[in-house]
RNA sequence: GUGGGUAUAGCUCAGUUGGUUAGAGCGCCAGGUUGUGGCCCUGGAGGCCGUGGGUUCGAAUCCCACUAUUCACCCCA
């Protein structure tokens, strides 16, 4: 039984549907081409302490959704719970800094992994199509990488997302918000959840976030990040806003939104649908300049997205957008007779590598049933073969249109006879 | 981790107030004479009624537990 059920959170891909996934993969391809951003893959594990220093240590998906585990030679192994790590990695141990810089890179189809309670929209295993952007402090490339998700969006017909995004400051402005922030809250910490009280302590922007009423109404008029930004982190989120409004990019400012992995800076996004159940949020990023630093690198501006494929698919088919399917199978190849059966193979051979899609005889049936499989195949032409007919090198080909016209072509000439 | 819903054939679901060999549609397979598809007709295969206990003369049906699944909280893509 167990052996017979995929593990809890996770999602087969059939061979039936796999065309839509391909379709995404290759819009999203074309849009990076554009933005002269470069596939990056990088591996499914990590060291457990790159996650520990670069998401941070007291963000949920790292205290208690991680898949982490000791390999043979007792080293702490985590399946990746987010994507930007592992670039950020990538980028420090294989010196890519010494390019021209900005460099731009995608991961696509990556899996993330999270020891969560599945719901709609929400898996232990999903995948994530991810932009990351190395080496600019320019509100610039804020723009560019929001750019990149909205053109995606775009370009696979999807709307009804509303982008919303925010600033919470830098390692100058955020000690004096959270300073702020906790003389707002004052004695009123005391009636609030415990994991705001824990919040208090560590990651006060966080409280912010929380979804418990009464938590909810004591940071109600509470001050905002960006009320608190010093002068460079105001500049920036204003230039931000001024690119997506002469890009033609539509926003919301959301004091709300701070994220809950800890290496972001300055800029913050999320992209919601409410289209697709309680788990909106298609695509997240922002601006992390500090986070190549903590994980051992020079200091080095980035921003970056992750975008659910899992969420994006749902989206557009709640969307209704039309997906095209594959090409039906061109030509079937009915035998029964043994020596044609042979021969089907040779033929089929020959003509797949003409370009043509071709299905043989596999299953030993009445040439009646194979007319009803091709039939359903929905493929254009049949050839029957028939031992007596390769004598003379020919072969009977029926165009499978709702005339089922027939006729006796050489075998040598099929190419030419069949209009694929 | 916490709540609610659901669990019958490959799929979508019926199954009356507990009562004989558990059903339908779709799909699959085979036929409907003289090697030929679509529509139509006939037949067939396929279910330990999620698992384990309990109540009862008798349980798919009532009760309990477990498991799976699903939605929601939390968090996030």
């Amino acid at each position: 039984m167990l052996i017979t059920n995929a593990p809890k959170g996770t999602k087969d891909v059939l061979p039936s549907e796999s065309y839509k996934w391909q379709y995404i993969e290759e819009k999203i391809r074309q849009i990076c081409d554009l933005y002269n951003c470069n596939e990056v893959r990088v591996p499914t594990f990590e060291h457990t302490e790159l996650f520990l220093r670069g998401v941070g240590d007291n963000t949920d998906i790292v205290n208690k959704e991680m898949y982490t585990f000791l390999d043979k030679a007792e080293r702490s192994i985590t399946l990746k719970p987010e994507g930007t790590a592992g670039v950020a990695r990538c980028f420090v141990e294989n010196s890519i800094f010494n390019n021209p810089m900005p460099i731009k890179m995608y991961y696509l189809n990556s899996p993330v992994f999270r020891y969560e309670q599945p719901q709609s929209g929400r898996y232990r295993e999903h995948h994530q199509f991810g932009v990351e952007m190395f080496g600019s402090d320019e509100p610039t490339i804020d723009a560019e990488v929001i750019s990149v998700a909205m053109d995606v969006f775009k370009k696979l017909g999807v709307g009804n997302l509303e982008l919303n995004i925010n600033s919470i400051g830098c390692s100058e402005c955020r000690p004096k918000y959270n300073a702020a922030l906790l003389e707002y809250i004052g004695s009123s910490i005391d009636k609030m959840c415990t994991s705001c009280q824990e919040r208090y302590e560590k990651n006060p922007l966080r409280i912010l976030d929380c979804k418990v009423p009464t938590c909810k109404e004591v940071v109600k008029n509470a001050p905002t990040t960006i009320e608190h930004l010093c002068e460079d982190c105001s500049e920036h989120f204003e230039r931000l806003q001024k690119n997506l409004d002469s890009m033609g990019i539509a926003y919301k400012v959301n004091p709300q939104i701070v994220r809950g992995l800890d290496y972001y800076t300055k800029t913050v996004f999320e992209i919601i649908t409410n289209s697709i159940g309680a788990q909106g949020t298609v695509c997240g990023g922002g601006r992390y300049n500090n986070l190549i630093e903590e994980i051992g690198g020079k200091p080095m501006p980035a921003a970056g997205f992750g975008m659910g494929m899992e969420r994006l698919l749902m989206v557009m088919e709640n969307d209704n957008v039309e997906i095209p399917e594959p090409k039906a199978v061109d030509l079937y190849i009915a035998a029964t007779e043994d020596d044609a059966i042979i021969k089907s193979m040779e033929i089929a051979r020959k003509l797949r590598a003409e370009g043509i899609k071709v299905e043989a005889p596999h299953m030993k049936k009445s040439l009646k049933a194979q007319m009803k499989y091709a039939n359903k195949l929905n493929c254009r032409y049949v050839l029957m073969l028939w031992d007596e007919d390769i004598k003379n090198g020919e072969v009977l080909v029926k165009d499978m249109d709702e005339n089922g016209e027939e006729k006796k072509i050489k075998i040598d000439e099929i190419v030419k006879e069949i209009n694929i």
